[in-house]
DNA sequence: GGCTCAGATGTAAGCGGTTACAGAGGAAGA
DNA sequence: TCTTCCTCTGTAACCGCTTACATCTGAGCC
């Protein structure tokens, strides 16, 4: 063993001056031990002070640089952390990575980032393949089950799960109240005046989705006020999906005099929509959004959206598997930690008091049985 | 040596289920050899079909998963690539590691993506860091300089720039023809009889900024039209600067008919100014953009921009890479590989002709000496 | 001077894979 | 039947680092 090394590291005749060098010639330099190099490097152990620099001048003159996968070989420690995404389009969720890169590089953590998980085959492999290449995990998956999660997960490694069902209790999780979100526009609208509330829905299977619709619904059947399934369209979360289904609701007869779009992107597509239409925000129409997406604000006109804090959702998920990862070694079951952030509401121009106000001057609270659209 | 393999594989009593299975215990259960259990794995070398489902049924019970920092080691192979960007802000973005993560998945790759990199010694040092963790790396850092880029860039890893300024002739790069996509703007509004056009520009030493300015600079010298420095105006690539930039345009008086802003999110910014300055788009001013940003469309009016194939310069610049990665081992000096990428013209709704028309119909080829603004 | 003890350094065994090389067995050809 | 060769499998040397443990040195103390 030993002279097999031996000849490795004097094997290399003059250095070789293409390869990248390893501990071995760093040592062989600086006329020390790998182990000596290794502490000086690492500031592990006693090293004297002028050792330390004899180890120093020969990294600087061979240009030695570690290499990682030998060092997370030796370690069992990779500092990086896998992001998982259900996807990798728009503002938002370059929002949450950006939130979640702030928090890595401060304790030096790497990011491993993919996006497109709606495949859940493909996500397991995947996550297959991420062992021994990530510390941690943060995941956010709308579109997969809390039972899939029990069987795909990683053991072993600390996960924190973005917006998850709450299925799986198991892991720590991080979610936005996407309901209380929801009733928070929807009331606004309300108690604006309006009573005709088209609701432009995400993608099927979606849980934040599903939260969403649900708390439309409840803040409608909260003011007394009856549920129709032609006002609920579906979207894709996506600006087009928003696009198409504004064109829908300019059509309806009679039109609604509002609309809350599940998502920001949509509200946007939605807003290209209305004004192809001819119609004025939020004179003819209002219109609210969801997640307040940075350039919701600069919107024409602005928007007003439920207000997720995006950007510090990411960073709270690194902070919760940080603290996971080197602080709490072996959670034991049932501990883990679930964070609901609570959503407000960000009050710009898109929505107002519907043109044809109600004469009777209800608030949003009166329980009417008036059916404003069939 | 072998004897303490064995301790090891059999030392584990009843194979530990809490501990994460090597591919020793795999062997031992298969009752096979760890060099045919890798074989059988990786369907390299010949092994028999009874054998290969031996070690399927072992690694399935034991739920083993290989250790892929161990492969890296071994094979010096990481299967994933870095991508450092100078930050994480907007849709910009989120549209380029897009296009890269699409392309490198479906290559089996992985993505470590790091952004905010304005700083060059820290992001030395995270190249450092990247040594043995990634295979190749996307490089995009219009504020580092080319000498930068000769110190601190690993050598013997493939490298792709993406607009970097050209300096530096030895990387593979890619890039926008900055200066081209901005004389297309400019042109276009001078063509629609715009003489008095402001710019907003990035901020200081970026490279993409500066060559947008020279593109518009350009475009007014060759329409016999005078450079005016109050028309040019600073900004920082973000929606902000380009607010506050719209507020001082609309403030100028002489106004100008119209304004390009260097980057789509400084055009949001700037329609947002203009909106609580009750200025018209385009009636009253002309707004055109750069990037074209997936939302650019849906503004309202739909914004007129420079259109850079954003996804598809992040695809591109991952093919590159592979290529040179697993088709080109040593490429030869001086045979770098430079791309450059002409933007067009997405003309919407942001730009017409000006109000005041002047009277002269002139073409925008006609050099008149006369100074609208002085 | 001999002792202890702490500080500085070296030796070598891991980490968990891959793979060159060797060996065993069986089939085909002489 | 004996080579020869091919197929399949095993042995052990790596990959480049960390670190437990051993070793050596000299200072401090009796």
């Amino acid at each position: 063993m030993r002279s097999s090394r031996a000849v490795r590291a004097s094997g290399t005749p003059a250095g070789d001056p293409a390869a990248t060098p390893s501990i071995y010639e760093v040592a062989r330099v600086a006329g020390l031990s790998v182990a000596t190099v290794s502490r000086a490097l690492n500031d592990k152990g006693p090293v004297r002070a002028e050792t330390r620099q004899r180890v120093l001048d020969a990294v600087e003159r061979l240009g030695y640089v570690p290499h990682s996968a030998a060092r997370m070989l030796s370690t069992r420690k990779t500092m990086s952390i896998g992001v998982l995404l259900p996807d990798m389009h728009g503002a938002f969720f370059s929002e949450i990575v950006r939130g979640i890169d702030l928090a890595a590089r401060a304790a030096g953590y790497h990011l491993l980032v993919s996006g497109s998980h709606s495949d859940a085959a493909e996500t397991a492999a995947l996550l297959q393949t991420l062992h021994g290449r990530v510390d941690g995990l943060i995941l956010m998956a709308p579109a997969l089950g809390g039972a899939w999660l029990q069987k795909a997960l990683p053991r072993r490694v600390p996960v924190v799960l973005i917006n998850d069902d709450g299925t799986d209790g198991r892991h720590d999780s991080l979610r936005i109240d996407n309901r209380r979100g929801a009733r928070l526009a929807v009331e606004h609208l309300l108690a604006l005046g309006h009573r005709a509330v088209a609701f432009l829905g995400g993608p099927e299977g979606n849980a934040d989705a599903a939260e969403r619709l649900a708390g439309y619904r409840e803040a409608l059947v909260a003011a007394g006020l009856p549920l129709s399934r032609h006002l609920e369209l579906a979207g894709d979360f996506g600006e087009e999906s928003g696009l198409q289904a504004g064109a829908k609701v300019a059509a309806l007869v009679p039109r609604p005099t509002a609309i809350f779009a599940a998502n920001d992107a949509m509200a946007i597509g939605c807003l290209a929509a209305l004004r192809e239409h001819n119609l004025r925000v939020p004179e003819d129409l209002s219109l609210v959004g969801f997640d307040d997406v940075p350039i919701a604000r600069y919107l024409t006109p602005a928007l007003t959206t439920v207000q997720v804090p995006i950007a510090e959702l990411g960073r709270q998920a690194m902070a919760c598997l940080l603290s996971s990862i080197d602080g709490r070694p072996e959670n034991p079951e049932g501990a883990a930690n679930h964070t609901v952030i609570a959503p407000t509401l960000a009050i710009r121009a898109s929505a107002a008091a519907p043109a044809e106000a109600p004469k009777k001057h209800e608030t949003s609270r009166t329980p009417t049985q008036r059916r404003t659209s069939t």
